[in-house]
RNA sequence: GGCCCCUUGGUCAAGCGGUUAAGACACCGCCCUUUCACGGCGGUAACGGGGGUUCGAGUCCCCCAGGGGUCACCA
């Protein structure tokens, strides 16, 4: 069999989309499942919206997924360069070839002269279609505009009856009806190839296999079989994988909130969180399981699990992937990812490592995203300067509180071992003697030690506190007790 | 507007002529439990509408409606 080449093909907008993160998904899967080639291309011909930045943004954002390509604009490869910038030599020859041919022909038709052919049009309420004026000028005329200086498009000669079948790997046959086909531009007056064209050229000449992208390329791809057959190649395999949308059913946008692959990590998120959740979104691999990581999808995927619908993406089933992946993650590994934010530089610098890994053991494990851990880990690298007003009321109020209190003190003093067991033992037993249940010794004491009434179990708290921490704020609670009396 | 694609619970989605129409997220109960989270158990909730074809239709065909995409010297 044929090796399989696929690509990614993003214009650099500055970030990954996720809706452009979950096809170079597709594709990396594609590739990975069938040991081929994975290549990254930079569709830069709009030489105002591309800069290096914009690419940069592209390339950072499939990195931090893991994504890694074959081929691509700083890797390079044999069929390069990868970015369409760089290959302007590329197309002349392929545009020289069509107009040599008669299959495409130069066009010296103004803004102005196309805005009123499609006034005209409006007013008559018939669709635009290029009026096909200059498809006919002879080789003299062409020549002497050039001479004059007049800076042509290239248009291509459509068919104006027929049919044009793509066989879609996902949709089944669709076919275009050629008569609303006009002979549209291939090359800018620029001299920079306009998206189709290029397309067309690129994936052609990097012997592109199959052409796995998001549905708002179905529409133009009669368009790119055109351009194919104009220049006697062979057209790889498509499917349109349907699109991602907002909860709105509306297009994914800013207003929509997180859109990038960078603000979901900036927000917190894992990247095999948000690619196995990608991985679900509008693909399916018949099987009844959520949870997959990036190796695991490889052996399962498979064009015809992806699917022909529109998918909503769902914040929520998101996010309890990320707490899921969370949960699962070494201490270590989590302090690498938040060790950048800014009050994790501050607990960093004034405290042990050590210390603050214990303290992700414990925490880590009930958040779902990386963002909510600072305040997690709170009452373990600050003092307790309140205590949640509920609790209080709750815990503190009762009259025997000093009573426990003073009782867990005694207990935090003689524990033989500073470890949760011990200290769960001791404090077990000395319940049973008050004849009360742990749970009345058990709320206050956790208010007077982290200021809250939800927490990591009590007792690895304490353990990671240590001893004197515990001392000190259970004495604190006291003294506070007494004042309020 | 023309053309194209799509239509199973709120969301993702299984199903590919005969099922009590899976499962997950979310939601609601209950259990576990020192709180929270986890976990376990259970529950609410769906085949857009109308015609056909067939003994039988969520599954096939047609029409309608709705949603989406596309019609640039953007990609």
């Amino acid at each position: 069999m044929e090796e399989v080449r696929v690509r990614f093909a993003p214009s650099p907008t500055g970030s990954l989309h996720i809706g452009g993160a979950r096809t170079a998904l597709f594709n990396w899967l594609f590739a990975r499942k069938y040991n081929g080639i994975f290549v990254l291309r930079l569709e830069d011909t709009d030489l105002l919206r591309s800069t290096e930045e914009s690419s940069q943004g592209i390339v950072d954002g499939l990195q931090w997924l893991g994504l890694d390509w074959d081929e691509g604009p700083d890797k390079g490869g044999t069929f390069g360069p990868y970015r369409q910038s760089e290959r302007l030599p590329i197309y002349n020859k392929y545009l020289d070839k069509l107009i040599a041919d008669g299959k495409a022909y130069y066009c010296f038709c103004t803004s102005e002269e196309l805005q009123q052919e499609k006034e005209a049009a409006r007013n008559q309420k018939r669709d635009y279609k290029y009026s096909r004026r200059c498809r006919d000028l002879s080789a003299r005329e062409v020549e002497e505009r050039l001479q004059q200086g007049f800076r042509p498009v290239i248009r291509i000669k459509a068919p104006d009856s027929g049919t044009t079948v793509v066989h879609d790997l996902i949709r089944g046959d669709v076919e275009f009806h050629n008569a609303l086909l006009d002979d549209f531009i291939i090359a800018k007056s620029d001299g920079w190839p306009t998206y189709n064209f290029a397309v067309v050229v690129d994936d052609a000449s990097m012997k592109i296999t199959h052409v796995i992208r998001a549905e708002e390329h179905l529409s133009n791809t009669p368009k790119q079989l055109l351009i194919y057959e104009a220049l006697g190649l062979n057209p790889p395999k498509f499917a349109h994988a349907s699109m991602i949308l907002a909860p709105d059913r509306s297009k994914l946008s800013k207003r929509h909130g997180a859109t990038s692959v960078q603000e979901f990590r900036d927000e917190g998120y894992l990247p095999e969180a948000l690619l196995n959740y990608l991985a679900l979104l509008g693909w399916s691999s018949g099987e009844d399981r959520d949870l997959w990581t990036l190796n695991e999808l490889i052996p399962e995927f498979s064009l015809d699990g992806i699917s022909r619908s529109p998918a909503i993406y769902d914040i929520e089933k998101l996010t309890w992937m990320n707490g899921h992946y969370l949960g699962n993650i070494s201490s270590e590994r989590l302090l690498n990812l938040i060790k950048d934010q800014d009050q994790m530089q501050k607990y960093l610098s004034e405290y042990p490592r050590e210390y603050l890994l214990q303290v992700l053991d414990l925490v880590g494990s009930r958040v779902k995203t990386l963002n909510e851990i600072p305040a997690a880990m709170q009452y373990f690298c600050e003092d307790v300067e309140s205590y949640d007003t509920k609790g209080v009321a709750k815990h503190f109020t009762k009259a025997n509180v000093l009573d426990i209190l003073n009782t867990v003190i005694d207990i935090v003093e003689k524990a033989p071992q500073f470890e949760a067991s011990v200290i769960e033992d001791l404090l077990r037993q000395q319940a049973e003697v008050m004849q009360l249940k742990a749970a009345e010794l058990i709320h206050p004491t956790r208010l007077a030690l982290s200021g809250r009434t939800n927490t990591p179990g009590l007792f690895e708290v304490m353990e990671v506190l240590g001893r004197e921490k515990c001392l000190q704020r259970l004495k604190k609670a006291v003294a506070y007790i007494e004042s309020q009396e």
